[in-house]
DNA sequence: GCACTCCTGACCAAGAAGGTCAGGAAAGTC
DNA sequence: GACTTTCCTGACCTTCTTGGTCAGGAGTGC
């Protein structure tokens, strides 16, 4: 029930790419602008261009760039490119698993647990991320005072 | 972003205490009622006893009840007895991360996703669990046909 | 005293997390 | 064509987590 460092860094170097204004922009320039160690970035970038999210050219004037307008690119898709499918349990997808006995609803609570996941993080765009300008149900969630304190 | 076997073991462990209508219940018996291999469970059951979920008596008629009533025992607290802080962030909780440059927001963004996994954990308690009767802000995101198909 | 059941620590294999290193392969520049 | 630049790729590494198993100790009840 955690973020990988991994999904971090990669949505932070994909609204860094989001916000460019002009032409590639290179892992050098990403990784300062976000404080990524450079080879896991590139790592990372790589594993979001094999998915589609991301484009590359290599050479002077090189660089990476977002393969689709910045509010096309849901947080989702890039955390299940690096992270794999969101909210799985025990390595298998909740409605695949058979619960018995008395946890028989247990089912429905996982399935109810990625649908909320899935309510903030496909909801949000780049475009979002960068202009600050939240989906309305996602500031309403982290405008809370009680969100921000731990547990 | 996943949910352990452990977590899933430990919140189905519960849910049969919960159901348990006498006495103390052995730990074999839980083990057979939801399948969890005995000796990985009995680990799982000791972290719910020193987090004070759990009550345990050994001997002959020992064995497990919960510590507190069935509906004042949420989801939330099985799955932080046994998987620790929902929702951190490169093992730092959300709000202590400092970011910078264009994902700024992005910090909103996990406090977001935190939130909505509260929103449903901390709402089930182990009495709506067994007995189906799940909150209806839960069972409204789990009756979406939407909810139930992978991606 | 004995059976029963929990309690605890040690161990273990496999995989993931979070990187680093070395070199190859395109693209642009001179 | 040589050279620089930047991405691309696989190998490797250390530490931690996951999902267990094993062996024995310690209360409890009869």
């Amino acid at each position: 029930m955690r973020v990988s460092a991994k999904a971090d860094y990669a949505v932070r170097a994909a609204a860094e790419l989001a916000a460019a204004e002009e032409g590639p922009i290179k892992g050098e320039r990403l990784a300062e602008a976000q404080d990524i160690p450079l080879q896991f970035l590139e790592h990372i970038l790589l594993e979001l261009k094999h998915h589609g999210i991301v484009r590359a050219r290599r050479g002077a004037k090189g660089g990476y760039w977002l393969a689709k307008p910045a509010d096309e690119v849901t947080v989702a898709e890039i955390v299940r490119a690096v992270e794999g499918p969101i909210a799985h349990v025990q390595s298998t997808p909740p409605e695949a698993i058979e619960y018995r006995g008395n946890s028989k609803h247990l089912q429905e609570v996982w399935i109810a647990v990625r649908a909320s996941l899935r309510s903030v993080l496909e909801e949000v765009t780049l475009a979002d991320l960068v202009s600050g300008d939240l989906p309305e149900s996602v500031k309403d969630l982290a405008a809370s005072p009680d969100a921000w304190v731990a547990r």
